[in-house]
DNA sequence: ATACTATATGCTCAATTAGAGCATAATAGA
DNA sequence: TCTATTATGCTCTAATTGAGCATATAGTAT
C-alpha cells in the first residue's frame, strides 16, 4: 500500500533523543541492551524488477536466470534504496525508478556473530528494455499461469504429490485445499507465496534441501531468491487490484485489450472482455485519444491514456472470468 | 496477505550454492562485491503490539508512551522473530503470538561505517492484558478517529496549517487533498502512513526536526517510532478488510455489536448496524452459540463464535457508513 | 465487388449486492 | 403496566456484476 518513498530515517530524527521526554532511562536502556552480544550484520539488497513483454510478465535476472540482482550495503551508500539502485545498475545497467520494499529475511538456524539480513525490493518498468536476462515469471512458477490449459499438467502433478505428502493428516490436507484450491475451493491469485512455501515444506522444490524430491517443473534459484520472487508476485497481484499500478507497465497509449492482457498476464487469469471494458470506463481511469491502433486484423481499436488526476482512489478489480477451465 | 511465518532462511538454503548452476561466477561476483567497503550494521527489532480495550485500539509502549518495545538483534537470537520476542518479553513481560513483518528502515543521511537497520513487526492480542503501558492509537493520531466529532477540531487545525504550507503550489495542494480529503475527496482509512508523512514533510510534527512548528495535537515518539506505528495502523486497517484478522482481537464469544465496534475502533469510522450484521452473516464468518449476553440494557444479544473452517477467503468490508459528519 | 474472418464496441437482461431505513421483539427498570 | 433501550427481521430501491447477443469496422480470400 504505502509507497513509502523515504525509506530511511531523516537525520534530524537521530537528534531527538533529548526531546520532549523528561526521564532519560530510555536511552540508558538501549545502551545497556547493546553493550554485550550485539550481532553485527551485513545487509544485502535484492531487487525484483518486473516488466511486460509479448503478454508475458518478466523479471530481470542474472546468471542465466538463477538469481536476482543483489549486493551488499556498502559504507558509500547513503540509503538502502540508493544501495539497491547502485547494485542493479552495476550488474544490469538498469536504472531503477520507483521502488517498493517487500520483505526482510534474516539468516538463521543458529546463533552466530556474523549475520546476513536480506532486504528485498520490487520495481516496475515499461517494456522495451535492452538488457538481457529477462525471464518469464512463469518459468519459476508454471502453476501460476492459468490463462491457458498448459498449467493443468503442472497443477495435476503438484496435486498428486501434495496428496501423498499430506497423507491422512487433516491439517495438511486442509492447507493444501486452501492454498491450491484442490477441491471446490477457490484459487486465490494473490497467494503465490503461500503456495511456494507449501511446496517447500512438502519438499517438492529443490530449494528445500538435499532430501527434497523435486518432481515439479519450474526453475529454481539460488539463495532463496525464488522465495523473494514469489513475495513480489503476491504483492504485485494484490497491488494491481487496488491501485493503478498496471499503468506503469503498459505504454503511454494503449488499447483496452492491451490493458486487459496486461492484467491477465499479471494475475494469471483470463477476464471477460466486455465487462473489463465497462469497469475501466466506469472508474474513469482512462481517457480517449483520437488515435487508433493500426496494422492489425479486425476493426482497429481506439487508443486510450491513463488519467493520472482522478485515479488515486480507483482500482481495477472484479471482472474476473476464468475461461474454459476443465477442458 | 502473506502471513509469512518463516521469517528466516532455512539452513539448507545456505548450502545450495553448488546446486544446479554450472557456472560459478555468481559466487565470485558476490565475494568480490563484499571484499571492500561493506558496511556493518546493527539490526534493531521493533514491535507494535495491538489490542482492543473498552472500544479503543491500544498499543503497548514504554517510557510513558514515548517509544515502542525494541532491542538489538543479538548473537544468541536464532532468528529475527525470536529476537523480537525476547525483547518484548524482557521489556514488558508479554509473550508474542503470531507476528507480521511491517517494514525495514535504514538509517541514512550520510555514508558511514556503522549502521542501524530497524526491522519492525506487528502483532495482535486479545484484551485483558495485565501489562501497563498500553496507550490508545489515537493519542498519537487524533485525526484518525472519525467515530465522533472530536476529531474535527484536530482535522480543522491540520487543514489550515496544510493549506498555508501548500500555498499555491498545486502539487502540494493536490497531495493534501488526496491524502487528507480536503475538498470533496474521499477519506481513505488505510492511508494513515501517508497522512503522517505529509505532516512530517510539512513540518507539523515535532519529529520533523528543530525547525518544525508542531501546532498539532497528537503525542510524538522517539526514534521515528511513531512512523512505525503509523505503518502498523495502515497495515492493520487494510488487513481487517480482506482477512478475518479482527477475530484475533475480540473474545472467543462475542455479540455482533462487539464485532462491529471492534471494526469501528480499528477503522476509525462508524458503520451501519443492520447492514454490518447482514454482511457478516452472509459471509458465514460466524456461527451462533446458544448463549446470550447478560447484564446489559435492552434485549439481550446473541453470542456468536468465529467459524475458522470456512473463512479463509472471506472478508469483512463494505458496510461503511460514516455518520453525522458535518455536525 | 463479394463473402469471410477477426476484432472492437454497444447494449440488454437477470442475478446479486449495497444503501437506507422501518417495524417488531425482548429485556430491565420505573 | 409502561417506557427506555437494544437486538433483530425485513423491505425497497439503486448499483454493480455476470453473461452473452448484436452490430461495426477493418483486412483477406475468392
Amino acid at each position: 500500500m504505502s509507497l513509502c518513498e523515504t525509506d530511511d530515517f531523516q537525520s534530524v530524527s537521530q537528534t531527538l533523543n533529548v526531546m520532549s521526554v523528561k526521564t532519560d532511562p530510555v536511552v540508558k536502556r538501549h545502551d545497556l541492551g547493546m553493550d554485550h552480544h550485539v550481532a553485527t550484520c551485513r545487509a544485502e539488497l535484492v531487487a525484483v524488477l518486473t516488466t511486460l513483454r509479448n503478454g508475458m510478465p518478466e523479471v530481470l535476472t542474472l546468471q542465466d536466470g538463477h538469481c536476482l540482482p543483489a549486493g551488499p550495503l556498502e559504507t558509500e551508500h547513503t540509503s538502502l534504496q540508493r544501495g539497491l539502485r547502485h547494485w542493479v545498475e552495476q550488474q544490469t545497467g538498469f536504472r531503477l525508478g520507483h521502488v517498493e520494499q517487500l520483505y526482510t529475511f534474516g539468516d538463521a538456524a543458529q546463533a552466530q556473530q556474523d549475520r546476513l539480513v536480506r532486504i528485498s525490493y520490487m520495481a516496475l518498468t515499461r517494456g522495451g528494455q535492452t538488457q538481457s536476462g529477462w525471464q518469464s515469471w512463469y518459468t519459476y512458477f508454471p502453476w501460476e499461469d492459468r490463462r491457458t490449459n498448459a498449467c493443468h499438467t503442472s497443477l495435476k502433478t503438484i496435486q498428486d504429490h501434495l496428496k501423498s505428502w499430506a497423507g491422512d493428516q487433516t491439517d495438511r490436507l486442509e492447507r493444501c485445499n486452501q492454498v491450491f484450491g484442490l477441491n471446490g475451493e477457490n484459487w486465490n491469485d494473490d497467494t503465490v507465496l503461500e503456495r511456494y512455501e507449501l511446496l517447500w515444506e512438502a519438499g517438492l522444490v529443490p530449494e528445500a534441501g538435499p532430501n527434497s524430491v523435486p518432481q515439479i517443473n519450474g526453475q529454481s534459484m539460488l539463495w532463496d531468491h525464488r522465495r523473494i520472487l514469489a513475495t513480489a508476485l503476491s504483492r504485485l497481484r494484490a497491488k494491481i487490484r487496488y491501485t493503478p499500478a498496471v499503468f506503469e507497465l503498459v505504454p503511454e497509449e494503449f488499447t483496452l485489450l492491451h490493458l486487459q492482457q496486461a492484467m491477465e498476464a499479471l494475475s494469471g487469469r483470463l477476464m471477460h472482455k466486455q465487462n473489463f471494458r465497462r469497469l475501466v470506463q466506469n472508474q474513469q481511469l482512462v481517457e480517449e485519444t483520437d488515435r487508433y491502433e493500426s496494422g492489425v486484423q479486425g476493426r482497429p481499436a481506439r487508443l486510450y491514456r491513463f488519467r493520472r488526476e482522478n485515479s488515486e482512489n480507483c482500482y481495477l478489480s472484479g471482472a474476473e472470468l476464468p475461461l474454459d477451465y476443465i477442458s
